[in-house]
This record gives structure tokens, C-alpha cells and sequence, in this order.
DNA sequence: GCAAAAGTGTTTAGGTTACACCCATGG
DNA sequence: CCATGGGTGTAACCTAAACACTTTTGC
């Protein structure tokens, strides 16, 4: 079903979609204790980038940075927000471009709509790791997961892009209590706290971060047991439908 | 200075302006107790608009946020800060604007660039009420302070572009004590704290928040008293350079 | 039994609220 | 001298940090 979209985002005139714009979106998932963001990967340039894509003529923009998380995920119903306008002139940079559409045997004009100016609003999303199905989009060759802490170079300012995107993470975490979205439905109190552990960089006092999350009252404990390790069953708790 | 850009503005092509993507900024003072914006009145028309303008080909898209403040206040080195992008569909409405053209004596093309749909990207601006010089811009008849509390009906969706930065404000004012950018230099804890008072819309503590301002360590009390009232004369306040 | 992780109780510290009191000033 | 707004002191209150203790489980 995204055929019908990809074919479009390969075509010569761009039409079809708002010139000069264009989505990042900085895709976070948590898995082994380690944040990732999911990276496109240019097989024959070596080049990484974020998934990304343009804004359909009819089509609002928080709906393209829908569009591009489910073709990337094949989720839907995510926790993704807008959190940056990137438009610096200095962000233009069209060799990797032609790089990779070289690579694919297309030698592009040089005032093709790709390797236009383009300002990008960027988006951050957070997935649950073992739902999410990484998928390349038209013009990368695979789709795969990073740690956040061992990135390779990225093209253009994606690199700029994530550090924005984890810095306001980090400030929203506590705010917005958005965290869960990271992990499967049902975890326990310390998947939730080495996740916090993890996007912070820093140790929490395990008694005070417990009763913190408690008391917020939008934990509910799943009555359930652990089965596994050499201690006492932990809890599993669960994100509160009801806000 | 800007009459060079004032004429690009009103140009037939739209040429020197990135296509599609236009700027808004909710500029506010606050003045008498009350918080302001600052809006642009279109006079044989009825129409009231959020002060806004384009991004040039060549420029960066804060700075050129930078420049439309500028040009409608004269001043540099206030706060100014992306807020959101407004880009659904549905706010493509060209009445207003064909208005606004056929009220100078011009009528548009129907696909005259300025009738395009257009994404916003959002700013907001905090101004000392006493500096700033209300300018309009080519293509509005003036340019005007108006309460709050008692706006005019906008046009397009500029309502909820002030809506939305009002909330940005609120949930900003305490974490990054930006509240400082609508007095002048000068002012007193009771200035401090009905400017929060008002920007909250709720009654604050006054014992309480003038040591909670005075704990934060961001003020520095200018030796310097005040004349006037019936009173102790209160000290004198400064926001502190050295952050 | 012991180590490891989980859950909870208790004490302490720090910040906020509420209330009180004194200060300065103009009428 | 008193009403008014400004500044600070004090105690109550609440939340978070620090520490301790108990529970459960596999080895």
C-alpha cells in the first residue's frame, strides 16, 4: 500500500508533494538497556540518514509524519510529536544525495526537486522495539536500529537532529510522562526505571523513583508475576487507559 | 531598510521567498496589567492578522523570524522561540487574503502565489511593551496592541496560533524563567509577580513567590528605590547577566 | 543459607504554604 | 496614626532523599 507513495517520492518533478519541505522523524526504541533510533542505511555510500519523507499536496503534516512512522514501523497509534523546525540555509547539502541516487543509476539534474533547499520539521517518536518491523523506504537499501550511544555519521544534520530530538525527550520525560511508549504493554517497575535510567544518563534512588511513578497514579498493577530470576517476583504494571 | 523586502513581499511571483512556507509570530507585551499581541489591522476590511511574513532564499528560517520581528518592532535581542508548525490542510483558506489584495486595488490571479497553501511555522516573542514600535508591514494599514482578553476574530486559524503560544508560554514561564523579556529593565517584585499572575490567570503567593524568585538566583536587586505610593518603597529588580 | 532484586517503612532534609509581624510612606 | 503595599520570620506541611529492613527466588 505505501507503493503508491514511494513510487511518487522517486519521481522526477515532485509533484505531488509541498516544495522545499520535508519530515525527519527521529524514531526511539529501548531494547538490551539501550536506547536506538532507527537509521536508513545506503548499502553501496556508506551514508546513514533518519527516516523521512514530504508532505502529500492533500495532506496535513502531522499526517505525513504519521505516514512516514507507519511505512518505516508499521505501527500505528504511536506516541509522535513535532519538537523542531531545522532551516538553517547551511543545512543544504546535495552531495550525498547525488551520492545515493547515483548509486542507484540515476544521475540527477542538477535543479532536480531533491537537491532543492529543503526545511524539515523534525518529529520524534517512541515505539515499542518488538512491535516495530524496520522497512527501507524507496531509495535505501535496509532499515535497521542503532544504539544511541555508538552512531554511525549521519548525512546532512541528522546527526544535529537526534541530539535535538533526545534533548527534548529528556525534558518532556518527566513532564509528559511519556516514557511507557517504549516499552511493551505489560513491565516491570525496573524495566521502567533503567528506561529512565537509560534516556537521563544517570542513576535514580530505586525506593524514591518507585514511589514517585506510584504516586502518579497512572500505573496500574497488573496482578500477575514475573517468572525468571534469582529473587522475589516483581509486579508487572501497566500504562492506565483512563489518563 | 525593509522597504526592500516590503516590495519582494508584495511581488507577482513570490520569487526570492521559499515556496509554501510562511512565519507567524505572536508577539507579546504586557502593559497596565495585561498581557498583549500585537496584530495587524487591515482597515477596509475588517481583517486582523497575526504579524507574519516569508523566508528568503538565502536566509535561515529563525533569522528570518528575527527580521519580521524586527521589522514590526524595531527591536533585536528579544526572546524568540519556535513554538509549533501549523500545517494542516484545512487552514488553506484564500477569502481573507483575496479580501486583503482586492481592498488595495489588486486582484489576484487564482493561482497567485500568496494563494497557495501555505505552512506556518510558529513563533513567539516576549518584548518589553515600552520599546517596542507597532510598524505595519506593505500590505496592512497598521499595527496595534490589543489585550488578550479581548481579541478581535482573526483571520485563518491565527487564533489558535495565539491559543497555542499562550500555552507554550504558560508551561515555559517557570522551567525557563523567560518572564523577565516583558518588563523593562527594571521592576519591582509586585511588577514580577502579577505579569506571572496574569500569564497563569490565578492568584500566586506573595510571600511565597518572592522567595522562590529570590532563591533562583537569576535577580539582582538594584540598590536603587522606588518614589511614589503610599507605602514602603520596594526594591528594585534585575534579570542578571551572568545567568 | 546466601546473593540478588523487589517492595515497603522510617527518618531526614529541603522546599512550599500559611500566617504573622515589622517596615516605610502618603494621606 | 492608619491604611497600604513591601519584606521577612516562623511553624506546619509535603515531597524527595537516604537508609534500613523484609520478602521472594534460584543456586
Amino acid at each position: 500500500m505505501s507503493n503508491e507513495f514511494e513510487k511518487q517520492e522517486m519521481n522526477v518533478t515532485g509533484e505531488g508533494f509541498l516544495p522545499g519541505l520535508a519530515i525527519d522523524t527521529v524514531i526511539f526504541g529501548f531494547h538490551d538497556n539501550k536506547l536506538k533510533v532507527l537509521l536508513l542505511t545506503y548499502k553501496n555510500t556508506g551514508l546513514f540518514a533518519l527516516p523521512g519523507g514530504f508532505i502529500r499536496i492533500n495532506e496535513d503534516v502531522n499526517e505525513a509524519a504519521r505516514r512516514v512512522l507507519y511505512s518505516r514501523t508499521g505501527l500505528i497509534d504511536i506516541f509522535l510529536d513535532q519538537f523542531y523546525v531545522f532551516g538553517d540555509k547551511s543545512r543544504h547539502d546535495i552531495a550525498p544525495l547525488k551520492t545515493i541516487m547515483q548509486a542507484r543509476e540515476f544521475t540527477p539534474d542538477d535543479n532536480h526537486w531533491l537537491l532543492k533547499r529543503f526545511v524539515s520539521i523534525g518529529f520524534y517518536a517512541l515505539v515499542d522495539f518488538t512491535k516495530a518491523i524496520p522497512t527501507p523506504d524507496s531509495i535505501s537499501d535496509s532499515c535497521d536500529w542503532f544504539e544511541l550511544d555508538d552512531l554511525p555519521v549521519l548525512m546532512q544534520d541528522h546527526r544535529q537532529i537526534i541530539d535535538k530530538a533526545l534533548q527534548t525527550l529528556q525534558t518532556n520525560l518527566d513532564h509528559k510522562l511519556i516514557g511507557f511508549n517504549l516499552l511493551s504493554e505489560n513491565f516491570t517497575m525496573g524495566d521502567l526505571q533503567s528506561l529512565y535510567e537509560t534516556i537521563l544518563n544517570k542513576k535514580l534512588i530505586r525506593a524514591a523513583f518507585q514511589r514517585k511513578m506510584l504516586s502518579s497514579g497512572i500505573l496500574e498493577r497488573v496482578a500477575k508475576k514475573w517468572t525468571g530470576g534469582a529473587h522475589k517476583a516483581p509486579y508487572l504494571y501497566r500504562f492506565m487507559a483512563g489518563r
